[in-house]
DNA sequence: CTGTTAGCGCCTTCAA
DNA sequence: TTGAAGGCGCTAACAG
């Protein structure tokens, strides 16, 4: 009732009024000064439900995250926040922890039109009936992308990033590598394990050894330093898949009295600033978290104008950055 | 057209396929059956702005954030999400990064029907036009709270932490505690500068010194702390109001040769996890950041059941954790 | 330039 | 136990 209600205000129809609101052409100046001093008199606010029910399209985004406290993803999210903004469009989150129910829960969202389209940085490829509920909505992955979903994505070269770990640490005369990973469910890890084991063969390194952290917290990174630790060969270096995970491993090879990097040498990866702030100032593969979020967006919206569009799969490039945490001299 | 279409495959009227998807009583089991089958057959997804139009409430929950990442941030709206989520809410989160534009764009939403209530954990109150967005709509302030605004609030006691805090360094014998502290447009930096100044006062220490961190990054904390140590008379402690700003102070008087805790001892504020794996490991105090946002969204949906219920401020206590940066000897 | 009209898809009395 | 019908508030043809 409230458009008309400012109609009978104005003394105009409420098509004429809706017209002003949209800032469509055609509506002469006086009855525009009519309708806009109605709108302000009555303080009208638009039901954005019933304007988004009519227009079948919500400028809403659904952003399935299985994290929001993994820093790298809240950093994501915020790219993907900005460049959604400045498109006129709003986002949903979801924080998953990685529970299948509660996906699901929100993918439904998308089939319900609460929102135009889904950026997941979530390992869903495998949640059942996601191809129903996605049916062929936009979708866009990011940070964890299946080149065989039916989607775009946006992600980094995560075996190549790997490799390059690996690579910087044999490079110091580490012959002990060994590697802790996130949760093998999730391609990235399963792809940086791939460029992990690859990159020892090419530098003929015969020891291996690979902890799966429990979640994204530093705790568990800890818990894994120990488990490699409590080996009768202990590693002289670790590649670890986050910045986060790192933390909790340098804290536990320092409770055993052994020195970073003279003992054992620490990587991480992420990039995130305080890496660069920590003693000693943390190796890390950088990511660019922001971009990833953005190019998202831009893939996803691309998408939603054009739902033609081919699925496209973009690799934005990452970077080591060497510091002191995993080599005993500067380069 | 869609409920229409399963009516007619079912042979019923809309009506009772309304019935049957929203679980009321007093359908025949044998035509529920035939309804359950057709919503199968046909793939049926409810419109759900359709029924939100309809049904005047949207189940969802606008939240209003500074900066996503900062994690002390990201860890209440993960208390936020799992709370909503456990009472059928879903979140629209939004990162203001304090531009009162942005706020205001979001809180049309919520005169916009679009979401049902409003968690804020922005400075938003002095936002013009403030009480005309938000109405009379259910919200709920989060972390930081304005006792007059009408709306509750789940807060810390600011003034009392901090003041905990100084009495911490004061303890260990600093004289010259200087505080890094927020955006002072924020009331928690008020409050906070508030007890640091009055603290000081009790433990008669005439010396005292506050700089303001231009953002929540540890860079900011770095610079702040680079003040402080150009001035002529340094402080010997630093009281930062987040563990984040606490790194890159730390950061900085470790690159001018001053040792942490000896020459200058350092408190943060937060209790991060990974506060307790630095090195040294960090002081700080801990807020209860998980509940914070999970009393909020209580607070906010008792307030959307009954929109008469009143206002509450509810302060949640935070705990000192004395770790090696501030104490020479552990208690 | 402006008004009339017809839905968007759903829920919900009111009758039957 | 079921169906018919109205309307949530808005936009978009189509007339005038």
């Amino acid at each position: 009732m409230s458009i008309e209600k400012v109609a009978r205000l104005a003394g105009v129809s409420t098509a004429t009024v809706s017209r002003v609101l949209n800032g469509y052409a055609g509506v002469r100046p006086a009855t525009r000064e009519r309708v806009l001093a109605a709108i302000a008199a009555s303080q009208y606010q638009p039901n954005l439900l019933a304007r988004q029910l009519r227009t079948a399209q919500s400028r809403m985004l659904l952003v399935l995250v299985s994290s929001i406290i993994n820093p790298f993803c809240s950093r994501v999210v915020r790219g993907i926040e900005a460049e959604a903004e400045a498109h006129g469009y709003h986002i949903l989150l979801c924080n998953s922890d990685s529970q299948p129910q509660r996906e699901s829960a929100y993918l439904a969202l998308l089939s319900g039109k609460i929102v135009d389209g889904v950026i997941t940085m979530d390992a869903i490829t495998n949640l059942p009936g996601l191809r129903q509920m996605i049916g062929d909505s936009p979708w866009v992955q990011c940070a964890e992308g299946d080149p065989d979903a039916e989607a775009s994505s946006v992600t980094i070269d995560n075996q190549q990033a790997a490799h390059e770990a690996v690579a910087h640490l044999a490079q110091q005369r580490r012959r002990r590598i060994a590697m802790i990973n996130g949760d093998p469910r999730y391609l990235y890890a399963q792809q940086r394990e791939v460029g992990y084991r690859a990159a020892l063969k090419v530098h003929h390194l015969s020891w291996s050894g690979v902890e799966y952290a429990s979640d994204v917290e530093c705790e568990a990174g800890y818990a894994a330093m120990a488990r490699l630790l409590d080996r009768a060969d202990p590693p002289d270096a670790i590649f670890a898949v986050s910045d986060v995970l790192a933390v909790g491993a340098i804290h536990c090879i320092r409770q055993r009295r052994l020195r970073v990097p003279q003992d054992i040498a620490v990587l991480g990866f992420d990039g995130l600033p305080w890496s660069a702030m920590l003693s000693p100032p943390l190796s890390t593969l950088e990511q660019p978290m922001q971009q990833l979020g953005v190019r998202s967006v831009q893939l996803l919206l691309q998408r939603i104008r054009d739902p033609r569009a081919p699925h496209i799969h973009e690799q934005l490039s990452c970077r080591l950055v060497a510091r002191a945490s995993s080599q005993l001299v500067p380069d």
